[in-house]
DNA sequence: TTTCTCAATGTTACCGGTAACATCAGCGAG
DNA sequence: CTCGCTGATGTTACCGGTAACATTGAGAAA
């Protein structure tokens, strides 16, 4: 009833220090370090916590220690079906060590990237991540300043300097026409996605085209102009089949697409992978429940997850259990084989 | 080069306020209220930040004021495919606002509710954002106690304090056997899903029965002991359909469930919906790509999140332009018919 | 007994902003 | 010409913790 400034009105370590009898760095040192705490104080100050029903502000902790427990994550999107793992097991990985998660999405623009890194680093964060290795130019100046590390998930290209966490979407590529060579498949297209940004969905084909040529066979890209996935499967569908010499195979630049191109087959008659074997990229949750089931490769969105999540807790001497190469920043894709391909 | 604690490096207020000349309250207020600042030394400021590549620390404004820039939000998950579309638009909504969004998820868990809703109340949220109406006791007495806006989502209950975001899961289940009566079913059972802890789903179930036994029906709940949606949904469609007389239709507490069950029938040479009806909750994304498409009911996801942030940011008086009442927080879900009923 | 060591605890100042109040210049009214 | 008011800017202290250094006391070593 008398301070010139209000605060928030709960109850602040000094309150808790007054009525334990202690100073008020001892009652944060029973929160931060309890074993140099004597078990007596340690007593007390647990009970007038309880009592006074204390809860630390970490703001003013993060504050006066220059390291809060807040990472902040940048990530194309959380409601499609690619990211949401990954943000799942990286936030569970961190609360887990009793870190918090600021989530922001950049929708694949890089602009937006870049005003969400400017605003988390206003709350200094212990760790800052991205997604992919396309950001914009003000985005690499920030990074390249950040005090804190920064990882960079859902890619591998280990020449940058931000840690990466990912896998090799050139690889994924190639591995696709891999599969379908190895079936015996000679005409093989590849379907682009139309979404303007999403970069790495370039690698893919990039890689297609690479593996192609390197068995001799042609390249064939498809660009839909429709930009609903469902709509551009279907023109795909339509544009690649219905001609005199129909592609043998389809690789999808997502299942999104490849489930759009099936589904608009299906309801023309077309039988999958009889008339032509269908190859996706996701393993979105529907994927195993189509008719045909979906033949795609899984990302590790999982793991990426928690393996940035890892990386960093080891970056800030959270080092814990797991042998520091348990799991290296490098992670597989799984080829799934279903029904269509 | 000196200063006992190091801080974190960057520039500060203090440093851009030397450089411009001015005191560091100035600008404080350049960024605060740029209006009541003269055009001479805005322009001063505006130098000196661009000069020094200030960053303004946000922990620190938000310890100094009482109200940070952060909103935290509890859910139960993100990778599953019912929330993810409210995460999005609420953090968008924020965003937009200047807000940052702190996630963290319960897995249906009270528990890990309450220790979520701790952590998060020591960064003094503007505001937090629960799901449902179900917590355990400590959460309830925190959010008692609690001095910022508390908004409940997914489930509305007008006469619960924290205000509430959603919709009555009960009608659901009413709605899911109006439509199915209105057909001309009888034999309409209800597949509850077997996941521990999610209450909301078990309104719609009692919703189910209510309006089941006012038509004069009879209530026949199924519940499955596997916890795999996928072989729950097999299960159900199993026992309820290889039997003398089998269910005419089906209420499956989610989509999930459904598909799960369709696709075992599929597989088993049952045809819907000519031997049973099937209908589903939560329209996920693959409802309609399957074969044929569910016949659902879309939960208003993404409205809950913008409605919840427009609430929210009105609570804060960060009011903005959309009437108070454009919305109201009680919000209609979309019966969606399609194939399979 | 004296000195030294080390573990337990306290004192002080400071992290980077901003609320509250003070000051000051310019200007119209009396 | 002085007074009072208003808008622009500055001074001071404080938000709630914690780093760095100081102090204390008990037991070990000399």
């Amino acid at each position: 009833m008398s301070g010139k400034r209000k605060g928030l009105g709960r109850a602040t370590v000094h309150d808790v220090a007054k009525l334990a009898g202690v100073s008020s760095i001892t009652v944060s040192r029973y929160f931060k370090q309890p074993e140099i705490v004597s078990q007596a104080l340690r007593d007390r100050i647990a009970e007038a916590v309880k009592a006074l029903d204390y809860l630390p502000n970490h703001a003013a902790g993060g504050l006066a220690s220059t390291r809060g427990r807040i990472v902040a994550m940048v990530i194309p999107n959380i409601s499609g079906p690619i990211f949401a793992n990954t943000i799942q097991s990286f936030s569970d990985e961190l609360n887990r060590h009793g870190y918090q998660l600021l989530l922001a999405s950049s929708y694949f623009s890089v602009e937006k990237e870049e005003d969400a890194v400017r605003a988390f680093l206003g709350w200094s964060p212990a760790a800052l991540v991205l997604t992919s290795q396309y950001h914009s130019e003000g985005t690499e100046r920030l990074i390249a300043k950040a005090t804190m590390p920064v990882v960079e998930t859902w890619d591998y290209v280990p020449e940058r300097k931000p840690v990466q966490v990912g896998f090799s979407h050139i690889d994924v590529g190639r591995q696709s026409v891999e599969y379908l060579h190895g079936k015996g498949y000679k005409r093989i297209a590849f379907v682009q996605n139309s979404l303007i940004g999403d970069l790495s969905a370039l690698d893919r084909r990039d890689g297609y085209i690479a593996r192609m040529t390197e068995h001799g066979l042609e390249p064939w890209v498809f660009v839909p102009t429709q930009a609903d996935p469902f709509e551009a499967g279907r023109q795909a569908v339509n544009s690649l089949l219905l001609r005199k010499q129909p592609a043998e195979a389809i690789i999808f630049a997502n299942d999104n697409l490849a489930a759009g191109g099936m589904l608009a087959g299906a309801r023309a008659g077309m039988r999958f992978p009889e008339d032509c074997a269908i190859f996706g990229f996701g393993n979105y949750a529907f994927s195993e429940m189509l008719l045909p089931s979906l033949t795609t490769i899984r990302p590790p969105a999982r793991e990426i997850g928690e393996v940035a999540a890892l990386r960093i807790l080891q970056a800030l001497g959270e080092a814990a259990a797991e042998g520091p190469l348990k799991h290296l920043n490098l992670l597989d894709c799984e080829l799934i084989a279903r029904e269509s391909a």
